[in-house]
RNA sequence: GCCGAAGUAGCUCAGCUGGCUAGAGCACUAGAUUGUGGAUCUAGGGGUCAAGGGUUCGAGUCCCUUCUUCGGUACCA
């Protein structure tokens, strides 16, 4: 027999419980901010038709998808984000009432070469607002944003928002043609990661990296990116003070007045709403790279853990729907990337990380008990204590070590001797779990001294475990 | 895509100018301990030395090709 060595394809993985318990848990935090707010679900398939997925041109897209074949030979691919499939539903479902506010979560697939922390299946969560005009629409997910990061124990994190239209305008007084301006966001985009000084070569004739990569430039003039550097040196921790200077500057280019009034309003909003100046900025470097946005954008950066870049940003994107109705319709949103928060959630410490889903263990180690068991068992469950029944006849020891391993909290120890008493004996495993960290050697003492165990009678079994389960457990727990 | 580095047990690695049956620590399984987690002791399972080819009496070690992984960089709708 030739055995089939057990694989992934590249850019794959597993996510094994412990991995999936964390995921679910972010997943959870974020997605009861967003009720807060209103927002509905929405689910779509994972396979689309290509030309639904791909639009009629971009073949550099096409690239990225994967394909999927079924029996009637269709062209078709795996979505790539939510937004599209997003779009593809309200061109559909004219009926839905607008404004739709709806969050999507689910993998989404790119066929690129997969590289660190870069999978080719991975979790988005997107929120977006479709048929809103307002920029309080883009307000709103940004107040979102917030109380995500702050639900998830994030507090120094920092918002940064600009916006594309100002941008534009900005662009078209430097001289530089609507076509390239996706070009130069691009670079714009890379400030704080490569600096000033590469971004002005970038702009202009490019450069050798350290690696020998030639980087070519866009080739804008000296004066062009004069004018660029100027714009993105507005800065200040103040959102009022940037609003402020920009209008000084450039207010009296054609059209920026009124630009720069849908950055004064998003700021007031958020001033009414209570995100102030600490948490939500306004940055004129934020440019994103993706080319339909249209209006506002914006990002999110863990200050403690800046070398994950964003971990939750988009922006406004107006024109998406065109491609399936042919009429505008405003639609702003953001997606979060998933993993990426979580790996920097586990930096920063902030992941409570869980084996088990059970809180507690009832243990079988005598064989003619095991109704006694059963009832036990059940009899918690239906009292919402998550309860796990250990399956087989293996000796306490072992079931015991199952129970630490899973770092299952409570362990029940109920033989002949509790039945003969009417009790049930409660271990509380944090108990041992500090005990042993002292205990050197002795087995013997560490056999006679059972740290956490205690006898409640069989009756006051739930009582007495949701007691426990209130308690603050004796060693540190990470929240 | 480009530049660089590395691939030996599940993980981290040792293995010298080519030479006994390829090792260690950790992890895992079992026992000491059939009513108690940790520590300790004992035993055990686990390897196509990334793959293919070449040189050689002999290759984990040297040469070539391919693949994969990890850094950096580019791209990211």
């Amino acid at each position: 027999m030739t055995l089939i060595e057990p694989r992934l394809s590249r850019g794959l993985r597993d996510l094994l419980p412990e991995d999936t318990l964390a995921r679910q848990h972010m997943i959870d935090v974020v997605r009861g901010v967003y009720e807060l707010y209103g927002f509905v679900p929405l689910t779509t398939p994972a396979v689309e038709y290509l030309d639904v997925l791909s639009g009629s041109g971009g073949q550099e897209i096409q690239q990225s998808i994967f394909t999927v074949s079924n029996p009637e030979e269709e062209q078709l691919g795996l979505r790539f984000d939510h937004t599209v499939p997003l779009a593809r539903v309200i061109a559909q479902y004219k009926e839905l009432p607008k404004p739709f506010r709806r969050y999507s979560i689910g993998p989404v697939w790119r066929a690129d070469k997969p590289g660190p922390g870069r999978f080719r299946e991975f979790v988005q969560f997107d929120i977006d607002s479709v048929g809103v005009q307002s920029e309080l629409a883009d307000t709103e997910i940004i107040c979102g944003i917030c109380d995500s990061m702050e639900a998830l124990g994030v507090s120094n994190y920092q918002v940064r928002f600009s916006s594309r239209r100002v941008l534009n305008l900005l662009l078209a007084y430097a001289s530089i043609t609507p076509e390239r301006s996706v070009d130069v966001f691009r670079v714009i985009d890379k400030l704080e990661k490569i600096g000033p000084k590469k971004v002005r070569l970038e702009l202009t004739a490019g450069y050798t990296d350290e690696s020998g990569d030639r980087i070519t430039g866009l080739g804008l003039t000296a004066e062009q990116a004069d004018q660029i550097e100027k714009f993105i040196a507005i800065r200040s921790p103040k959102r009022a003070d940037v609003v402020k200077e920009l209008g000084g500057t450039f207010g009296s280019v054609p059209g920026a007045a009124e630009e720069i009034a849908v950055l004064e309003k998003m700021s007031h909003n958020l001033d009414v709403a209570g995100y102030r100046d600490d948490r939500v900025i306004i940055d004129l470097s934020i440019a994103r790279g993706l080319a339909y946005y249209n209006g506002p954008v914006f990002e999110t950066i863990l200050m403690d853990a800046p070398q994950f870049g964003s971990v939750f940003s988009g922006g406004r994107y107006d024109d998406l729907v065109m491609r399936f109705l042919g009429e505008r319709v405003p639609a702003t949103g953001a997606s979060m990337g998933v993993d990426r928060l979580l790996a920097a959630l586990r930096a920063l410490d902030k992941i409570r990380l869980r084996k088990s889903t059970a809180e507690v263990l009832v243990t079988t180690f005598d064989s003619s008990m095991k109704d006694d068991y059963t009832a036990m068992t059940f009899e918690l469950r239906r009292a919402g204590i998550r309860t796990e029944l250990y399956m087989g006849t293996d000796r306490a020891g072992k079931q015991i070590k199952y129970g630490d391993r899973l770092e299952i909290p409570i362990v029940l120890l109920y033989g002949p001797d509790e039945k003969a008493k009417g009790v049930v004996t409660i271990k509380d495993m944090s108990a041992g779990r500090a005990r042993a960290q002292q205990l050197t050697g002795s087995r013997d003492r560490w056999l006679q001294e059972r740290p956490g165990q205690f006898e409640v009678p069989r009756a006051e079994l739930v009582a007495a475990v949701r007691k426990l389960l209130a308690e603050p457990p004796a060693f540190t727990e990470r929240t």
